[in-house]
DNA sequence: TTGTATGCGTTATCAA
DNA sequence: TTGATAACGCATACAA
């Protein structure tokens, strides 16, 4: 420990005044360019870091953003956030953002949470993930002032702040519109039930397709709760009846591995998941991918230009991003 | 924004000085009870919390401790990390602790980013994962006198500092001896290549079951990087010779599930794999499940403690946590 | 272009 | 048991 480096150590072994070293830092173009140099030459020599709990003191700011980890729900499904998390890590560091973590297990404790965390590490910005319908997290963010981006619509309510988001219904689209290339016709549907904002984008996304192509969509489709067994026995359903389908498009890698197995190895149904998980890689799933790490780097730049821009004169912006189709073997 | 509420407003809401709360809060045995009562009624009824910033400057530290998040590689294994990085930010909050992130590619640039994020943020602390032979890691953090903790050994150094780990050798000795009485007798293994402390530490448990049960497992393991296809080859390999084995313990769960896929449904062979990863849950493979949020907050503890004894009179501390076996239908 | 003075909110030291 | 004062390191307004 060679003694604390301060602004004062490098101002006396710059010769300079604290002031100097401190423009040299925050406003470089007032500074004289051989001075300027004189100071950064110290600052490097020393190896001198500005304090972050004094500069936050004074500027009110922590280059601090909180960002949420999921309580490890659906194995499946769980590590899709935490891929954001990592693109969210890595993005913010070269922004001059560190992310801080923080769990909560409903909206109302998050609100709790965004409280306290704001009371006492004064956190510059949140990132919130999975919106859905009725959230009341962002209204209470908003109220608050709270800078925040959200990795997610605001399903069903108004365009307030700034988002980024994936296209599903752009990707089951395509997922749809690849099997009707491929031959088939009767293509059904295995999604969550109405009312999540998620669900429906991604189940319009294969009416979309289907009409498109001229075939009826009715009937064709089953909607339960996410989850291998809720996927098997709605596939068992599904294929049942007369004229079942040739293929199934999934919402979820959970929903299209209990198709899977529903079809018990039946080749030539196909079908396709959501999210490109790792079991998708592992058993030769076809899926769509959120370009997650891109979504991330979008929420940050979002983010920066905020807390850049307190005055917000452009207003929120939305990024809407298209996934990708992973072709796989299942069809 | 009702104004900001600093330790002086509630002082003066309490007829007390700043330094009374300060003591309230920091030391409430130095305060007499009835005051202690006004100030605590006074903070309660404005809302009060004590700032961050100001704090940390005072007494240099952040309560922040910062932990790696890993780059993605292996979507199968990855997804480990991140449930103890989960369990880390749920036994880290009680305690008044918050994790920060960050993400290195290898050992020389996360030593950078130590020192970065020590010299501005004043983090107090830091969590390793994955610790390997030749750690180069530990020393420096060690050197600098920064307070660490690692989940997982100090591989082939010396226990200088806490650690908290899972004994893979008896997870995967418990995984053998059931095969064992399920009346196995030829039992193969497949793990990773000689020199890395969990993959050797993993084989061990097996050829301790193999050699207590009175089997030799001589040539009846093979040691390849990890992945699935690799796993797939080596099982192959391994299943092709005469004599061959009729069951398969693997180091991981990629793999178990390139295993799985060498024995092509032959059910008779069984295969266990490692980590009980979401890919396990999702096929039904038998695997050896780490306790993961128990890991973290074991570490958390140590962490604190710690933090609270400077002096550290205890020395390094080291516990060793036991898997479990998480049977499925694969074997 | 550079320097001086001040204050951010807290805790530690010391005196009362 | 309580209170006054100083100090942590930095950035800003203002003066030179």
């Amino acid at each position: 420990m060679p003694g604390k480096v301060t602004i004062d150590t490098v101002a006396d072994h710059a010769q300079v005044s604290r002031q100097t070293v401190s423009n040299v830092i925050n406003s470089p173009h007032l500074v004289r360019e051989a001075t300027r140099d004189r100071v950064l030459a110290a600052i490097d020599e020393l190896g001198y870091r500005a304090n972050h709990a004094a500069r936050q003191m004074r500027t009110g700011r922590s280059r601090l953003i909180a960002a949420r980890i999921e309580p490890t729900r659906d194995g499946i499904n769980g590590s899709i956030l935490d891929r954001f998390l990592h693109g969210l890590t890595e993005a913010a560091a070269p922004a001059g953002y560190r992310i801080v973590l923080y769990t909560a297990a409903d909206d109302a404790t998050e609100i709790a949470t965004y409280d306290e965390l704001l009371g006492s590490y004064e956190l510059d910005a949140f990132v919130l993930t999975s919106t859905h319908h009725g959230d009341v997290r962002t209204r209470w963010l908003t109220e608050h002032e709270v800078p925040f981006v959200s990795f997610g619509r605001p399903w069903g309510a108004p365009d307030g702040h700034s988002w980024v988001d994936v296209n599903g219904a752009a990707g089951i689209a395509e997922a749809t519109r690849r099997l009707l290339a491929g031959g088939h016709r009767r293509i059904g549907f295995l999604g969550w039930p109405e009312g999540s904002g998620v669900g429906d984008n991604r189940r319009d996304g294969w009416v979309t397709a289907m009409r498109d192509a001229g075939h009826d969509p009715t009937g064709l489709d089953r909607r339960v709760p996410d989850g291998t067994d809720e996927g098997e026995r709605a596939a068992r359903d599904l294929l049942s009846g007369g004229d079942s389908p040739t293929a199934l498009v999934c919402a979820s890698d959970s929903l299209a591995l209990g198709a899977l197995r529903a079809t018990a190895g039946d080749r030539r149904i196909a079908v396709t998941g959501f999210d490109d998980t790792p079991v998708a890689q592992a058993i030769g799933l076809t899926s769509v991918g959120q370009p997650l790490a891109e979504a991330a780097g979008r929420c940050v730049e979002l983010l920066a230009r905020l807390l850049d821009n307190p005055a917000a004169p452009d207003g929120p912006e939305h990024i809407l991003l298209r996934p990708h189709l992973v072709v796989r073997d299942s069809g």
